[in-house]
DNA sequence: CTTGACCTTCCCATCATGGGAAGCCCCATA
DNA sequence: TATGGGGCTTCCCATGATGGGAAGGTCAAG
């Protein structure tokens, strides 16, 4: 048996975030020593591991307390994890398009930037000009 | 001269943001009628505008200052501007990389998954799995 | 003068995380 | 045994940017 910081250390996850994933539901309460520290042991540790993994991978609070329910079923079916999986891939690309859409915006306004000591600047007329053309529409 | 709904509309600010964006100094203090009321003519709307392109284009709120300060500065560099619209850049680039990494890992854990009605599913061995060997590492 | 839409301020929520204070606990060391 | 330092507890606050909503004042049209 371990403390919260012990367990910190082994999982990754800060004593903080394990308090906070406690209170929030994502994890069930931890069990308590009798002057009330909290104890884990290595399953709780493989529990914040998973946790901390699949925040790594992108995954909203929501959808680890999904696959964590999968994760305790053994009855699952491996297809509703793979579509969890696929749902956070399409996600990813979702925000990945919007910002390869920004930074194409800015590329291009940059190129037209002489980036020089005159105050000239077609980013700035570009932020700063009427609203009938702009490099998003 | 109109009210802050008009402005929202005309600016695509949303007239609580106006109203944040004020009280955080980003924009001057909009003029007010004897009643109390906020108040804005065609030049606001155009610096709110500015504000809400410069957003889309994912800078955050310390950046659109800077680059509402040199918009104002007649006598500035556009050097200066074309380095914090790279920085946004180089920024995005790494936010990017980070998601397509997660997205790789998730795509190889897909493939790997047979996503049928059978509970074996590498992606839950890969998220409970011993801290040895991971994706990530 | 009423009505309804709009404005004002103020508080709360998000999402996930961290900081810090006040107070208790535990272990080691003198 | 006393003491000190570090870890634990809870509680509150902050982020960054946005929205929701309540309570109350204002304006314009009827």
């Amino acid at each position: 048996m371990m403390t919260i910081g012990e367990a910190a250390v082994a999982s990754g996850v800060s004593a903080k975030m394990i308090r906070y994933y406690e209170e929030t539901g994502l994890i069930p309460p931890a069990g308590r020593t009798a002057s009330g520290y909290r104890t884990y042991g290595p399953k709780e540790v493989q529990i914040l591991r998973f946790v901390r993994r699949a925040r790594d991978l992108g995954f909203p609070m929501d959808k680890v307390a999904d696959l964590l329910a999968l994760w305790r079923d053994r009855t699952r079916a491996s297809a509703d994890v793979r579509r969890l999986a696929e749902a956070q891939i399409a996600a990813l690309e979702a925000r990945i398009r919007e910002m390869e859409a920004m930074k194409a915006t800015l590329s291009h306004l940059v190129q037209a930037c002489a980036g020089d000591e005159r105050p000239d600047c077609p980013i700035l007329d570009e932020l700063g000009g009427s609203p009938c053309r702009s490099a998003g529409g």
